[in-house]
DNA sequence: TCGGTACATGTTTACGTAAACATATGTCAA
DNA sequence: TTGACATATGTTTACGTAAACATGTACCGA
């Protein structure tokens, strides 16, 4: 069995059709001029010997790469799915291709993520959120790339974020239970609490509690992934305590219909013994036989637009000053609330 | 602003540390023998410019990269997402990378975008399903790289195929509707029918029928994605019919679960009036006020499996027989059949 | 004491490409 | 007729790294 593997370069096309190693680059990229006699010829002898360009070398001499990074929490979640789907159509647009890595929540794994992102030479980089150590900064700015934050806009973006309050949604979701009578409380969250954005909506939600004067019961916060199975377990505990909240509030939508199979299954009327709501309002939600009172996230869109502007034309620098993108979110009242 | 980024080299840091570049290189691969007290010296002097590996430079002379190509059809389906998270899992033990692109359905982008890839040198490529283009089959054997196949073991692998029998999946749905008493079947798809693994489930699905003499009404398949919404308008269509079918087998869960919300929208009884089957097992069926009976397939599992095949030491030769490895798959009755 | 070997580091070179610079020829306005 | 400029191609070089080869010291057994 043959191991060596040797691949045609741009030398072998040169070759084949006459001409000098640089006339083929030329052809390949379409810079400069090229009878059209040459590029045929090239062209023609390119495809012959099944040439496939190298993009580390290309990358390597043009000091320039069209790949993005792309830092996701989890990909545990439906909700990064939509998000890295919204990246993936715009960089392919723009001929960009993403390289992503996750980093479960944790400050510590972007560190080592990021700098072996980086160490591929990106153009481009697209982080989830705005909180980030130092050295993630201070890597970043290093490598003089593009930045962009996703999910949030709470804070001073590195360059540009696209995102939603996340508080203002914290917000939003305890005046709107408040509206609806409700003043005992319990949250429930996932991940050992590392989601920040699921922290800062909390702490909208709380502060809105506190100036109301009801109560926040407990915090439940999972040391597990979120998934409805959890939500449903967490649920039951809750309510299998003496005192009981009249209303709970779920860090996303997963938790929150595992709060709804429990209620279902053993009779708690929604929302008058318990009232519930979520976040994020995902797809599935709309086939549930009760509606989860909820925010609409847009998901899609937040990763469209960053790797829209990501993965601009590098002359078109109309945009290079620091700001925020707010996409917004739409309180979808459900009959849980 | 200054616009050009000068990023730290090895030659830099061996400068700073006093030593050669090769004795960087050396201690920064930990290859070779060094001394401890050159080792620290580098180290930190690394540290202290903030010297970050450059990919391009470092695969290009040793022909060598940690890159995974990885092909899937589409990120519109959540399955896909708990097959990268299985790839992403298993690479990322490998110290490895995925590079992924999209086809949406269409062998055509697929060769374009294997060129593309390969384009990085990657040291394998994990592909969806066993058809492949014989352009696409070129490039692949002419790179010299690992091959993995995954979501079909129906045909014969380029290597290694990690899946589940979708033919077996589509006799099996049929064999249990036909058992359940249903004779007149409409079948619904989506993507213009370019999935193939659909295509396959729905080959052993009619094949059962005919044998079994049932019908087959008509094959339903949408030009769009799909999605409940899509699933829950074409489910309306077939059932405005004059000819109507006693059962659907949806060609997966989430047009299932349009089928199904109509169904309870329209008082519409399961599976008295109609039956309905899907296909994936997904987690959010659980929620749903009546269970699908579907098919639960093993994606996280897939995904790991194929990434941890393709990635493996590249000494590790033990395994470099061309064979498939079924993952089988369970067939759940809910309540619609 | 000699030679082999583990240890430790340096020098030269090549990976495949594109930037920078060089060299022509042809065309067209002054 | 000149020279400015578009067109068309070639030559040299550098991008940052690691393989290959070279060099030197220390130690150990024969």
């Amino acid at each position: 069995m043959n191991n060596k593997v040797t691949r045609p370069t741009m030398d072998d096309v040169a070759d084949k059709a006459g001409v000098s190693q640089m006339t083929v680059s030329r052809v390949m990229n379409g810079k400069g001029y090229i009878s059209k006699e040459v590029r045929d010829r090239v062209k023609s002898a390119a495809e012959e010997i099944g040439y496939v360009q190298n993009r580390l070398a290309r990358g390597l001499r043009s000091e320039k790469t069209p790949l993005i990074a792309v830092v996701l929490p989890t990909l545990g979640n439906s909700v990064f799915n939509d998000v890295l789907r919204g990246i993936t159509d715009a960089l392919t647009d723009q001929g960009c291709r993403p390289v992503f890595g996750v980093t479960e929540y944790s400050l510590q794994k972007e560190d080592a993520l990021v700098r072996d992102l980086l160490s591929w030479r990106p153009s481009g980089i697209i982080l989830t959120g705005l909180e980030h150590s130092d050295i993630t900064r201070k890597a970043i700015a290093a490598a003089g790339v593009r930045v962009a934050e996703i999910m949030d806009v709470d804070g001073t973006p590195i360059s540009v974020a696209v995102g939603l309050s996340q508080t203002a949604a914290g917000v939003a979701t305890a005046k709107h239970m408040l509206a609806k009578g409700h003043r005992r409380f319990v949250y429930v969250g996932s991940h050992s609490g590392q989601d920040l954005r699921a922290g800062k909506r909390l702490e909208g939600f709380r502060q809105t509690l506190r100036e109301a004067g009801a109560s926040l019961l407990s915090q439940d916060i999972s040391d597990k992934p979120s998934s409805m199975m959890e939500g449903r377990r967490m649920t039951s505990d809750i309510l299998a305590r003496s005192v009981k909240p009249d209303a709970i509030y779920y860090s996303n939508d997963d938790l929150a219909t595992g709060g709804i199979m429990h209620c279902l299954s053993e009779g708690i009327q929604m929302p008058d013994d318990i009232a519930l709501a979520g976040f994020n309002g995902l797809p599935f939600l709309d086939a549930l036989p009760i509606r989860l009172t909820t925010i609409e996230t847009p998901r899609y869109e937040m990763g469209r637009q960053a790797g829209k502007f990501i993965s601009r034309p590098s002359d078109d620098d109309s945009e290079n000053n620091a700001r925020a993108i707010d996409l917004g979110f739409k309180l979808f009242e459900g009959q849980t609330c």
